[in-house]
DNA sequence: GCATTACGCTACGTCTCGTAGCGAAAGCTC
DNA sequence: GAGCTTTCGCTACGAGACGTAGCGTAATGC
């Protein structure tokens, strides 16, 4: 994650993938401490103003950086509130608890519990909203964040077909499908009970939730 | 917040619920001309240039007020969005297709048809993540979009448990949760659909996600 | 008529934006 | 070390949006 190096050339916007280029480029490398101070000054920044209220100007103060250096690594405020929100889920991981409706609810509630921070709630919807009208920027989330996610409904979906508890499904065209219809399910579950509902996603509501679904998935 | 006429008698900011007070009061009364005009402006500025960069004199200029007027009615941007989209919501209603399952397709395919509409999406989901961080913004959201949507599932329910595809609840405690739980995951799952999977919630879509979530309702 | 309120218009200070230019600092290669 | 390259902090700038104030006028009720 971060760049500091970077892509190609000199090292366009954002971080996308570094290449780790080995040709490590003549000058003055970037400051990795900047990196770092300038997305914890973003998320800093998203719990005590919010979005809307949120100007690069102040990240770069409260990071104790010049201006000039972040519009000199991030085009601007969604590519930048991305990536402070996208290492918010770099500890996400699917427990092995034994069944899959255990799995399931770890990995919910994990979810959940992040989503509960101040600097999520606010941040990711609102480049969400922004990703509407900007196909590069929703693929910069689907990258850093939502693909993370997905991965471990592939992973506990593959653990529960090893085990038993799921049928496999022969036709891999519609085990895609399932999988996303899954994933829509779940993540989409948790963000509107957190953030439209507002209500705290805790045990209690994880394991109704997860009772649900998995009645609607095993009886086919 | 502001305040230029008094606190109570004049009504305060938006519309929410005017009480059409009958001892109308003196003075020339808003036009309603204007309202309409503005509220159809604001959508139309959020299809041509999204949330972030729709601003209330580009508003104004749309629909022919002047941009004093605005703010003499909405207290700022979010307000002025909410009402604008809330306004989609309208013509929401349960059919009566004569099975629950037939019933939530119904509806989950309106709100999918109303949730892809670029000024719905671009908008509700940006006043959705200010809302995390102001409550009478949430109250406003709640009142005019949410609790219009939730009344569906609850009048489904009913007429489910009449025709007995459904378990009646005995306790109303649970059955609350019950259908807080219903509402995150059918809104839940399609907003997670359509902003962040950016696929279509079609017919199809819509067939296997109400399959799972009715089997997981029974067999309980 | 008179009081009251809404409207359109203009003008204003304030803030944020995003960029440009500069000298200094920090790496690498030779 | 010398020399090259890139980044950094800093200052300054025009552009644009914000939200408000003030004025004269229009539309209602008494």
């Amino acid at each position: 994650m971060i760049s500091l190096t970077a892509a190609q050339e000199p090292s366009v916007y954002g971080q996308g993938m570094q290449s780790r280029s080995p040709a490590s480029r003549t000058g003055r490398p970037r400051s990795a401490t900047a990196d770092a101070a300038i997305l914890a000054a973003t998320r800093e920044a998203l719990v005590d103003l919010g979005w809307s209220k949120l100007t690069l100007g102040d990240v770069a103060t409260r990071a104790g950086v010049a201006k000039t250096t972040l519009y000199r690594r991030w085009a601007g405020k969604n590519e930048l509130v991305v990536d402070a929100v996208a290492e918010l889920f770099d500890e996400l991981e699917l427990p092995d608890r034994g069944s899959l409706a255990a799995d399931i609810e770890g990995v919910v509630l994990q979810f959940a519990t992040i989503l509960a921070l101040p600097e999520a709630k606010s941040g990711l919807m609102a480049v969400v909203a922004e990703a509407t009208r900007d196909d590069a920027l929703r693929e910069r989330i689907r990258a850093s964040v939502v693909d993370r996610q997905k991965r471990l409904v592939l992973e506990g979906r593959a653990r529960a077909q090893a085990r038993g508890e799921l049928p496999p499904e022969p036709d891999p065209e519609s085990a895609s499908r399932t999988v996303d219809l899954i994933f829509d399910m779940v993540a989409g579950a948790v963000v509107h009970r957190t953030l439209v509902s507002a209500e705290p996603a805790d045990e209690e509501w994880v394991r109704s939730f997860t009772r649900v679904l998995l009645l609607g998935l095993a009886s086919r």
